[in-house]
RNA sequence: GGGGAGGUAGCUCAGUCGGUCAGAGCAGAGGACUCAUAAUCCUUGGGUCGUGGGUUCGAGCCCCACCCUCCCUACCA
């Protein structure tokens, strides 16, 4: 039994999330966090939402209220969202919870001690009405190369080069139109240089392993050939402050989002440890070298998790060129594995909010089993490569492969069942084919558990289907239907208990793809229906007097073994109700017109 | 401009170390069956593996060039 992080991506509070966000890190962390619980280990999943930044200002100012009432209600929309997905999170919680921001600061003090941050002047354009820092991307002006009169100030839409904001020609604020100041001023910069040596040991060390997607440790590596100092500060006033002498006070200095949502994953480990009441119990997961460590999120986010945060970690730990000492959190474990998805795309196109391409993940639950979004998710989700989601598609695998393949399997059994004994029967002797089914069944735990465990989780729903397909045939030969007489009755107890045993193993192995209907399954096998214990949504008060605010949180030891386990004979069993719902062919449409009006 | 990924059956994709690697699912065609949400099971057609060279006894697989698609490109979180 190891100790396992399960780290997941922040999602961003300046709106509710779409189907392409819960794609990429929500359904793959989960997935692999229930499996490595069912398989024996400790698994500490936490997450929250990154509330701070420029684009969550600019949204608060359009929309009126101040950057914390954005923020709250944004959070409360977007962990409601995950609850009804599934995700078995420990611990989710925010950025702006008193322990994050004092847990954001040690890290400073611990990197600043040692000596990995370099204080830069650096030219850059604010706003000259409110001070706060604009970055490149909301200056707009006229493109120097190309006359384009729209060009972003980090890059030109038109001609496609890479811009300086300075260079622009009229440049102006895209947020109120007000002509920007160029000033210098004061940052800390990370001293990633001086970390470098060390990044690369790890990332070596990672590589050997063999255990990484090929282009995420290429790009890993790739990133490290270019590496200079990133400023881990900004001039904003939304954010955590600098807790440094002169520094500390001021309103317009903030550390950046480089310096805040990554440290989410230790100081929500840190904040779920003081909930359970032993507050040091986060260092089984950081400290023991021994500990795995497992982040999931979109290929957007790599540099962050196989540069930034392992930089800020050595940092903190004194192991980088300039030496240095741990700081009160100890030697922190650097990333076992950084697991990086790619990108979904909505009917072949990229998602855009503003374009209306876009499907929300609480408008996609309003209509769809949750199991059927997850289902999809891992049979034809951005695992390896991009992928594309269209509503086509996503009915037919509901309906063809979900419904017809496995649901119909449970649904035919339990049948089968009902009518002829109503209980679970029990066997007789088991004839080699009956053998070799539930041999075959039975080692689709290894298999599949192996796949899930390397993150190939195409490759794992993809077999325990085969294995689905397996039983149906195995229906299909037997024809239990047409043994009605007296003499026959053993082997047709024979044949269903079979069946009922291989149901209940495939949907352990099926549970943590699909953990809501593998609670139905159970229950209409006659069980107590807690294969997969399920997360809450829950009011928490703030651990150092801060405002309260929505956690997720749950308490998974329940969860059923990654083992066979025998059914038991006798176990009442009534006519089912389907536990999967068939879509009709007509919501293709509707939906397509529900994107377009 | 630089970096990365991908182009394999009508569609979505597997193909690990170069040697049954020309595959699966779905769709199409035909059949069986009726326990089941018209589900299931069997049979079957279909591909110059982006293009052109090269290495090799042998290449989706390795090398070179080219074409096409997508992603990233460091103050965007």
């Amino acid at each position: 039994m190891s100790k396992v992080l399960s780290a997941v991506a922040w999602p961003y509070a300046n709106g509710p999330r779409h189907i392409g966000h819960v794609a990429g890190f929500g359904v793959p962390s989960d997935v692999f966090s229930r499996y490595m619980r069912m398989a024996g280990h400790d698994v500490l999943m936490v997450s929250g939402t990154d509330e701070h930044g420029t684009p969550i200002l600019i949204a608060a100012d359009e929309a009126g209220v101040t950057p914390q009432e954005l923020a709250d209600q944004n959070h409360r929309i977007i962990a409601e969202d995950l609850v009804a997905l599934g995700i078995s999170y420990d611990l989710y919680t925010r950025t702006t919870t008193r322990n994050h921001t004092a847990v954001v600061q040690e890290l400073f003090t611990g990197v600043y001690d040692n000596g990995y941050f370099i204080e830069q002047t650096t030219y850059g354009a604010i706003s000259p009405s409110t001070g706060r820092t604009l970055p490149d991307r909301y200056i707009e002006g006229t493109c120097p190369i190309c006359d384009y009169p729209s060009a972003r100030g980090d890059q030109c839409d038109n001609c496609g080069n890479q811009l300086d904001p300075a260079d622009l020609i009229n440049p102006r604020s895209r947020i109120n139109g007000e002509v920007p100041e160029f000033v210098e001023t004061q940052h800390f910069f990370l001293d990633l240089p001086a970390l470098a040596d060390a990044l690369k040991v790890w990332l070596d060390e990672r590589e050997a392993t063999g255990l990484w997607r090929p282009n995420v440790i290429r790009f890993s590596q790739n990133i490290l050939e270019d590496i200079r100092p990133r400023a881990m500060t900004r001039d904003i006033d939304w954010g955590i402050p600098v807790p440094l002498d002169g520094w500390r006070d001021n309103p317009t200095k903030r550390l950046y989002v480089w310096f805040d949502a990554v440290i989410g994953y230790l100081s929500a480990s840190i904040e779920w440890a003081r909930r359970t009441g032993d507050e040091d119990r986060w260092r089984e997961w950081w400290n023991d070298p021994e500990s795995l460590s497992y982040y999931f999120m979109g290929k957007d986010n790599i540099t962050f998790h196989s540069q930034i945060w392992p930089a800020e970690l050595l940092a903190y730990s004194g192991k980088g060129d300039k030496g240095g000492k741990p700081g009160e959190y100890g030697e922190l474990n650097l990333p076992t594995e950084v697991v990086s998805s790619e990108f979904l795309t909505m009917e072949g196109k990229k998602f855009s909010s503003s374009q209306r391409v876009v499907i929300y993940v609480r408008d996609l639950l309003s209509r769809y089993q949750p199991d059927a979004f997850r289902y999809f998710v891992a049979a034809a989700g951005p695992e390896n490569q991009d992928s594309d989601f269209t509503w086509s598609e996503f009915v037919r695998r509901t309906n063809d492969e979900l419904v017809a393949g496995w649901g119909n399997l449970v649904n035919r059994t339990a049948n089968m069942i009902a009518k002829s004994f109503g209980e679970i029967p029990a066997a007789g002797e088991l004839g080699a084919e009956d053998q070799a089914l539930l041999d075959h069944v039975d080692a689709a735990y290894g298999v599949v558990g192996d796949l899930i465990g390397r993150h190939r989780q195409k490759g794992a729903i993809g077999e325990a289907m085969r294995a689905v397909a397996e039983v149906n045939k195995y229906v299909s030969d037997n024809e239990p239907w047409k043994l009605k007489g007296d003499d026959e009755r053993e082997r047709l107890g024979t044949i269903l208990h079979v069946v009922a045993q291989c149901v209940a193993d495939l949907n352990r192995i099926l549970s943590p793809f699909l953990p809501f209907s593998a609670n139905a399954v159970d229950a209409v096998l006659g069980g107590s229906g807690e294969v997969q214990p399920m997360p809450r949504l829950e009011e928490a008060d703030d651990l150092d007097g801060g405002a309260g605010y929505p956690v997720i949180t749950g308490d998974y030891t329940g969860a059923a073994r990654w083992e066979r386990s025998p059914i038991k004979v006798g176990t009442p069993v009534s006519k089912p109700v389907p536990v999967f719902t068939k879509l009709d062919p007509a919501v293709v449409d509707e939906e397509l017109a529900r994107l377009t009006s």
